[in-house]
DNA sequence: TTCAAATACAGAGGTGTACTGTATTTTAAT
DNA sequence: ATTAAAATACAGTACACCTCTGTATTTGAA
């Protein structure tokens, strides 16, 4: 309980207001121009910095990018996703894709699938594999409750339920409210066989 | 039924060769680097000219990028697509999704929606709406041969068809077998509903 | 005094335009 | 018919401008 517990370094420390600037211009970029149409430079003005202050804390564009997708929800939301069953997972990826910042960053990401592949990775896993994982969950739920088929294939419903994100974010406008995004997942899950208990 | 149908304009025609070669440099660049990536530097180097016979050609990138994927299976396949059911159609889908090229293509249209949405707009116009079309048409026809039952919703079916073609395009190598492509998406087919008849 | 941050630099690549010289074709005059 | 003129296409070069890269050097805060 004193004021030297960990010895500081000698010479200036870093700013970390400067860190968070730099990895939120990051994001912003990446979202709003996509990963190769952003460069150092950008992020460096926007954060209101100099191109050398990044580089001291990046080797490049790619490492800095990874750890801006790693920054997202760093704060918040460092338990556990849990849905009791299909409806409230539903429920979520509808807010969720209802945010159109969301879906901009997620259309980013696979749109770098071929030039970053290394971007998609990060977010797979700082995020999409704790949600892949709780989808699992959910859709067995239900399937145990009765709202799908006994013989149901979880995997080729996850599978459609990632295809159907994937096609909603192309070929949707992005001001969808929740409620629309919802009717479509339940619209395509019902052909899928999912029954939801009134 | 001669040859001077149409008076040739006066002056030194264009050159045909040099057409094609712009056109199809253009598409090569499109599919390698994607649309942002790619110059008309770029494009103007690979087809062996200078950058001044294609901006003769083309005001810009987009209406380049444009007319080469216009160009694309201009030739043949010029009259309907018409399939008797699913088996067929997925046949088809199945051999286009496993030649390399043509995953690319349509990822790079498909990550270019944000920049240049113009480009998976033509893509559709020349040749999605057509094939969109026979798609509803296979559908029904397998819906009235019993191989769905009778009350499934071929929208929805359409929807889950395209989103699987999408996740597929992201998640699996491109170095993958026809046979392996139609497995994966007659697994989702069956799942929403899909019995074919042995 | 030590490291962070700003400044400066050299190089690469792209853009759109303009101008040269030459090749190819039509049109008009002889 | 032959020939000259006009029109157009193309390669090549240059321009002025911009953006980005990566590093080297200097300034200044802790």
């Amino acid at each position: 309980m004193s004021t030297t517990r960990v010895p500081r370094p000698p010479g200036r420390p870093r700013s970390q207001q400067v860190d968070e600037a730099v990895l939120a211009a990051a994001l912003d970029l990446l979202i709003e121009r996509g990963a190769s149409e952003t460069s150092i430079e950008q992020v460096a003005q926007r954060a209101g910095v100099t191109r050398a202050t990044v580089y001291r804390r990046f080797p490049g564009k790619t490492a800095l990018l990874i750890q801006a997708i790693e920054s997202v929800h760093q704060d918040h939301d460092p338990g556990a996703i849990d849905w009791p069953g299909i409806a409230r997972m539903l429920d979520d990826w509808a807010l969720y894709l209802s945010v159109p910042r969301n879906r901009r960053m997620l259309r980013r990401l696979y749109a770098a699938v071929d030039d970053h592949p290394e971007l998609l990775r990060a977010y797979r896993e700082s995020h999409g594999a704790r949600r892949a994982a709780a989808e699992r969950t959910a859709l067995a739920r239900s399937r145990e409750r009765g709202e799908l088929p006994p013989d149901a294939d979880l995997d080729a419903l996850q599978q459609i339920l990632g295809g159907a994100v994937l096609h909603h974010l192309g070929a949707w406008p992005d001001e969808v409210s929740a409620g629309e995004v919802k009717a479509y997942l339940v619209a395509l899950l019902r052909q899928a066989g999912y029954r939801p208990q009134e």
